[in-house]
DNA sequence: TTGTCGGATGCATTCGCATGCAGTTGACGC
DNA sequence: GCGTCAACTGCATGCGAATGCATCCGACAA
C-alpha cells in the first residue's frame, strides 16, 4: 500500500533525469538550464525549457537546497497574529522578501512557549535567516545560530549584552517624546499602562516616559496592564479612572491596549479627550481611523523592515558579521484622543 | 573565498555522520535514533541523543524530506495581511498546524498577481498541502496539483465546476440571513456595498441578500465598492448617503469596508444606527469592540480551519480523494450598529 | 596545418538522511 | 547442544539536483 503509493509517485513526479532522457542530454544540462549563471548555450536552454514545460517539470527546491545550502526561506517568529502590530510587521517583511525570491516560514509560539524551545525546530529547516519579533533568545541559542552561520535579527527588541543583530524603535526616546508632548498639553496627572512584566519594550517606554516627566517634576501613576491585549487595556483603564485621583492622561504601552482602554471609558460615560487624554504606542493603521483617532508613536515600519533584511544579508551592503543594533526613532502622531488642558485648570471634570 | 567559506561550513555543520563517528556506530543508527518508529534499543537511542546534544546535532529536515517526501510544510496563500479577516484565518490555521509538527509557508501575491502564477513556485517547495484563501485557481493548475498529489483547499471561496476541495461560509445563506434580519427591523431602503467585481464571495452575499429582500418586495440599492478596503467602504458610504434617496441600512460585503463606512458617516455628522443601520460580514474581533459594535455575520472560523485541515489530510478521518465542498453557516451577530425602525416611520432624519 | 583557447556538454561525485536487506547477537525451547 | 526467532545494527543505495573536472568542438591566430 505504502510502497505502491510511493511507486506511483515516482512515476508521476517529473525529475530532471526525465527531461534529460527525453531530450537525449545529461541531467547536468537540465540543471544548467535552470541556473542563471551556468554555462549553457541559449539554444539548448530554450529547448530544455520547452520540454520541461511540456512535461510539467519544476526543479525540486528541496533537493537543490541540499547542494546549494540555500533554502530561500526566512523564518519569522511572531507572538500572535491578532495584534495588528504584528500583522503590519509581517506584511512589511513579506512584501520585501517575495520580490527577492524568498519565502516566509511562520512560527507562532504558543503562549508560555519560549522562543528558545522552537529555535532548534526552526534551524532544522535550514532557513537562510531568522527574524524574531518581541522576544529574545538565550545567549547559548545566539551562539548556536552563529555557529551555523544562520543570521538572526531581533525585531522590536534588543538586549544590550547579547551578541545578536537587533532592530528596534527607540522606545526610551518614544516614551520621552510622549511625555514631552503630554506636558506640552499641560497634563499634570499622567498614567502609564505597562505590558508584560519584563518586556523590555514596555519597560523602556515607561522609563523614557517617567524620566521625562520627572524632569518637570510631574509624578506618574504606573498601572500594570498584564499582557498586550485589548482586554488588558480595557480593565486597566477602568481601574485607573476609578481611583480617587484619576489621571488626566493615560499612555498605554501598546495601541491595542489603548483601544481597549478607550472602549472601556467610552462605555462608562467618559468623553475622550475631554475627560482624559489617551495615547498609545505602535501606530497601527487602526489608530489612524476615525473611530479611535489615537495619538500614538508610530513605528518606522518600513525602515525597520529594511534594516532587518539588511542585517540578514539581503541588502546591497556587505554583510556585517559583528552584531549590530539599529535604533530607529518613531514619529509622534498628534491625533484627537489627546487635547490640551488649559493651564489654569489642570483637571477637567465631566 | 567562496570555497573557503563552504569548506568552513562543512567543518562546522554537524551531520549524522559526525555523531556516528564519535559514537563508533553507523550513520543509520543515528537516523534511527531520531525516527520514532525505527527499530533501535532504548540504550542506544539515549546514547545517540546524548552525544547529539553535546555536538549540537540536529537532523537536517531538508535532507530528510528528500527521502520521506514529506516536508511538514503547508503553504497558505493570502491576498493581504492588513485585513484582520485574513489575520484571523492565518492565526486559526497556524495554531492548528504547529501542534501537528507542521509549519506554515506564507505567500502573499502582490496586487494583480494571479494565484496561478505563484502556484508553480509554491509547488517547487514540495509542500504537503496548499490552502488558498479568497482566490481561485485555473482548472489546469488544479490538475497539476492533483497529479503531484499535493492536496489543495480553497478557503472562503468555491467554484462549482472545479475539481478541488473547498471550504467556505455559506455566503448566499449569510446574505439571506442579513436581509431577513434587516427586514425584521423594518428597514425598507437597504443598500448593499459590493466588493471586487467577480469576487464570488461578494456576489453570493449580494444575491442572497437581494433575493430575500425581493421576497418581501423590497428594492435594494447596489453600490460597487471596488476593493475590500477601509477606504473603499469609506467612499461608498458617503456616495450612498448623498443620494437623493439615502438608504436606511447599509450592508457591506466585508467588515473592513463597514468600518470605513461607519467612520465616514460619523465624521460627516451621521448617527449610527439612528440615521442609518450598518452591517458587515466576516465577524472579525474588531467588529465586536465597542468602537464599532458592528452587526455582522460571523464566519465559523474554527470550523472552517478544522474542515480545511481535514480535507488536506491532516485530520483523523480518511483522506477523501474526490473534491469536496464544505459550506458552513455563519452566525448573525446582532449588535448596536443596527436598530429597529418603527413600522410607521420608515426613515429617520437627523 | 597546427596549436590554443573559450564555450558547451557529459561524467562522476556530493549534499544529509532514510530504508531495504543482510548479518550479528542473545534468549529460549526442545 | 542446536535450531529458531526476535531484536538490533551495519552496509549499500537512493532521493533530485549542483558542480568540479575532463572532454569535445569550433574558431582563430600563428
Amino acid at each position: 500500500m505504502d510502497e505502491s503509493t510511493r511507486a506511483k509517485r515516482q512515476r508521476q513526479r517529473v525529475t530532471a533525469d526525465e527531461v534529460a532522457r527525453v531530450l537525449g542530454v545529461s541531467q547536468s544540462t537540465i540543471s544548467r538550464a535552470f541556473t542563471a549563471t551556468a554555462s549553457i548555450s541559449e539554444e539548448m536552454r530554450t529547448r530544455v525549457m520547452t520540454t520541461a514545460a511540456e512535461l510539467g517539470y519544476q526543479p525540486n527546491v528541496i533537493a537543490r537546497s541540499l547542494m546549494t545550502r540555500r533554502t530561500n526561506i526566512v523564518a519569522i517568529v511572531l507572538p500572535n497574529l491578532t495584534d495588528p502590530f504584528y500583522a503590519v510587521v509581517l506584511d512589511e517583511l513579506t512584501q520585501r522578501l517575495q520580490p527577492r525570491g524568498c519565502q516566509t516560514l511562520l512560527f507562532v509560539p504558543t503562549p508560555g512557549q519560549e522562543v528558545d524551545e522552537i529555535l532548534p525546530t526552526l534551524l532544522q529547516y535550514q532557513v537562510d535567516g531568522i527574524i524574531i519579533t518581541s522576544a529574545t533568545v538565550s545567549s547559548a541559542m545566539a551562539r548556536a545560530c552563529a555557529k551555523r552561520e544562520t543570521p538572526v535579527v531581533l525585531l522590536n527588541r534588543y538586549v544590550p549584552g547579547l551578541e545578536i543583530h537587533a532592530v528596534s524603535c527607540d522606545n526610551v526616546a518614544g516614551g520621552r517624546q510622549m511625555a514631552e508632548f503630554l506636558l506640552g498639553q499641560h497634563h499634570r496627572r499622567p498614567a502609564f499602562v505597562a505590558g508584560q512584566l519584563g518586556a523590555s519594550t514596555s519597560m523602556d517606554r515607561q522609563s523614557g516616559f517617567v524620566s521625562r516627566l520627572q524632569d518637570d517634576g510631574v509624578e506618574c501613576v504606573i498601572e500594570q496592564g498584564g499582557d498586550h491585549t485589548y482586554q488588558a487595556g480595557f480593565d486597566a483603564a477602568l481601574r485607573l479612572m476609578r481611583r480617587s485621583d484619576p489621571p488626566d492622561a493615560i499612555f498605554f504601552t501598546s495601541d491595542i491596549m489603548a483601544f481597549g482602554g478607550m472602549d472601556a471609558l467610552r462605555s462608562n460615560g467618559f468623553i475622550i479627550p475631554d475627560h482624559v487624554s489617551i495615547a498609545g504606542f505602535n501606530g497601527v493603521p487602526l489608530a489612524g481611523w476615525a473611530a479611535y483617532d489615537l495619538t500614538t508613536i508610530r513605528h518606522p515600519f518600513s525602515q525597520m523592515a529594511d534594516a532587518a533584511l539588511e542585517l540578514l544579508g539581503f541588502g546591497d551592503a556587505e554583510v556585517t558579521q559583528s552584531p549590530t543594533t539599529r535604533l530607529i526613532h518613531g514619529t509622534l502622531m498628534d491625533r484627537g484622543s489627546t487635547m490640551s488642558r488649559s493651564p489654569e485648570r489642570t483637571r477637567v471634570r465631566g
